[in-house]
DNA sequence: AAGTTTATACGAACGGTTTCGTAAAAACAA
DNA sequence: TTGTTTTTACGAAACCGTTCGTATAAACTT
């Protein structure tokens, strides 16, 4: 009744939310010096960065100690659906079954990793 | 030798595209006629956006009529692998395969879809 | 020829994201 | 206590994408 609708985060969020879902509640430091391992980023961005997610509610943040310990407010799997679907519709014209041979058709693809997608056709078309 | 990169296409710019993929070279008229059946765009703006997207060499052009022909100057497949590739680092950690379970899970496929992979999977397999 | 329609070109505004400088407060060390 | 480090808060700049108004020119209509 009172759920709000989230904003779909944006890349810099994003990267930041993968550090939060990996790690569980962090500290800005910590996520400053995960994001740094990957690129240049100045510790007052990563701040203001987790600052605004706070505001948007993609984040919940706890402020009893000095350095707030922030905290994912949204679930990765529903996160990445709705990303997944927003994407599918605009580069891929809705076609998921394109996109899903594009990914297989490049992705080089352990055998444990195609017997995997195995099993779960196989268990669609069970339940299909 | 003398390629350069051409960036990412945006979203609006994406949409433009698809139009120009599915129907071939085409005026500013006839897409934003065809934008404007998905939602509210002013002709200019389509036209700006396409005058922007020359200036990235996203597209090519026509102007010896009065009313200039547009024509994509990047392939689809490789458009959609590049920001495939992209959106699977941003979004999935680099996973193609979460990937595909995702889509895969989520998307209610028809048998003929799930038949399509299947051949897919099994010549991936033979050439591994 | 005069007025209407249709096209391109250009510039500017608006909204949103990202980045960082600076200030103020709190904790720590000498 | 005084100075250093660490943290939050705030504001502003820079950048980008999107949107549209207006000007101008070309083509069509009567």
């Amino acid at each position: 009744m009172s759920d709000k609708i989230l904003p779909k985060p944006t890349d810099s969020e994003l990267e930041i939310l993968q550090v939060l879902w990996e790690n569980g509640p962090s500290s800005v430091r910590f996520v400053n010096d995960e994001l740094s391992k990957r690129r240049d980023i100045g510790y007052t961005t990563t701040l203001k960065l987790m600052q605004i997610m706070h505001e948007k509610s993609l984040v919940v943040r706890n402020t009893d100690a000095r350095s707030h310990i922030y905290e994912a407010a949204i679930e990765r799997d529903a996160t990445q659906r709705n990303l997944l679907g927003n994407f599918v519709d605009n580069v891929f014209s809705g076609s998921a079954m394109n996109l899903v041979m594009q990914a297989l058709g490049n992705h080089k693809a352990s055998k444990e990793e195609l017997d995997q997608i195995k099993a779960l056709i196989e268990k669609i078309e069970k339940n299909g």
